[in-house]
DNA sequence: TTTTAACCTGACCAAACGGTCAAGATAAAT
DNA sequence: ATTTATCTTGACCGTTTGGTCAGGTTAAAA
């Protein structure tokens, strides 16, 4: 099987070096979830993607660098779930569809939901730019869509921006503050059962108080 | 008017001490809230108290003492906020009333709010004690009062939990990613119109999505 | 007035941290 | 076979950090 090791052109190298950047990547994800940007440590980094940790400043310069990499990972996976409002169904199934994918989201990759709660917590120091460019892009163009589907008289009269934190805050909970979660529900994390549940609730509580179902 | 500086008994260092004490916590909740825990230094706190550092640890032993007693702080007076639950009026009203006082703590008291969601976020390490006991009696309170309301008619059959989660995330959102927030309503912060305009679309839409208005 | 107890603080320290570097190992190119 | 470019890593360094402490000041008690 040695020839998968060794390719004929120089595939080898630059698969190491993917190989590297996603472990340390992944592994960075998670320690800045635990600690935020400053309790995580690059020594700690290393331990959890099982490198020295010279080889994560040979692949990311310094902890702010990889910090951004990570973070601009996240947001550009919440903007791909919001894919939904390009369909051209009715509201109730474009609404419900993100709500849904929001959720799945939170419950595959709580770790990327978590720095990036770190992140704005603290005042979105290293992503300010990014937020008021690409993120609000993006965002006015949903709150245009809403208030067309108002217009039209498909929806109660809301203000877009409220309807629209409030997906943000409720879906992102159940990845932000699972562990209060999980103290509440008697130390259990929550079953696949009770988050289909919670999804469904999250879904039909908005919908419902948009007027979008009865 | 050196009286008011030496009253008769010992109440003058008594009065440093209150005082002293108050203002490093002051000091704690806004520099917790801007660099988390790891991230928040002891000489800044003093910094920002205007004492030397060396007073800082003579009034708390350490870091870690001086962090959860802000967070206690913090969860207590959210305690208190929900007291509207005791009231004998309808549903509506108490749900009502809670949801704009969590709101309005979020607007006068931001920073105890951010320091949560930074505990939280790291996983509650220091404050699931705390969790497990006092905050999730309360939870579990409250829940029993929102089945009896669901089994006398009064609201649609929603779970319990959900819903709190919901008012949880979406008030506290207005706290804790209040810099977001900025950024996508054009670098200004909510005026007061624009924020109690914000607080009666959450009050509508999740009133109506259990369907306690029409 | 004297004594005692509480408050104040500059100077200091060991530990932990992000980042560097030189020297070695490995694979691609010549 | 030799050179070159990339990858790997233990050892190291300057800085920052939480916490200490000795010596001082102030106010309350005796």
């Amino acid at each position: 099987m040695t020839a998968l090791t060794k390719p004929t052109n120089g595939a080898h190298k630059a698969a190491i070096r993917l190989e590297n950047e996603a472990q340390i990547l992944a592994a960075a994800e998670r320690v800045f979830a635990d600690f935020g940007f400053k309790g995580a440590t690059t020594a700690r980094i290393a331990e959890v993607a099982n490198v020295p940790k010279a080889n994560v400043h040979y692949y990311f310069a310094t902890k702010e660098a990889l910090y951004r990499r990570v973070i601009e990972n996240v947001c550009s996976q919440w903007l791909e779930a919001a894919m939904t409002f390009e369909n051209t169904t009715d509201p109730a199934t474009i609404l419900r569809g993100y709500i849904e994918a929001k959720m799945d989201l939170s419950r595959s990759t709580p770790y990327g939901s978590r720095v990036w709660a770190h992140e704005i917590v603290r005042g979105a120091k290293f992503s300010s730019d990014y937020i008021s460019t690409t993120v609000k892009d993006w965002l006015d163009g949903r709150v245009r869509i809403i208030r067309r589907w108002i217009a039209e008289g498909k929806m109660d009269d809301v203000e877009p921006y409220s309807l629209m934190y409030m997906i943000f805050a409720t879906t992102q909970h159940y990845a932000d503050f699972s562990s209060q979660i999980e103290i509440f529900n008697d130390n259990q994390p929550l079953s696949d059962a009770e988050f289909a549940e919670a999804k469904e609730n999250v879904v039909r509580i908005i919908l419902k108080g948009v007027g979008l179902i009865l």
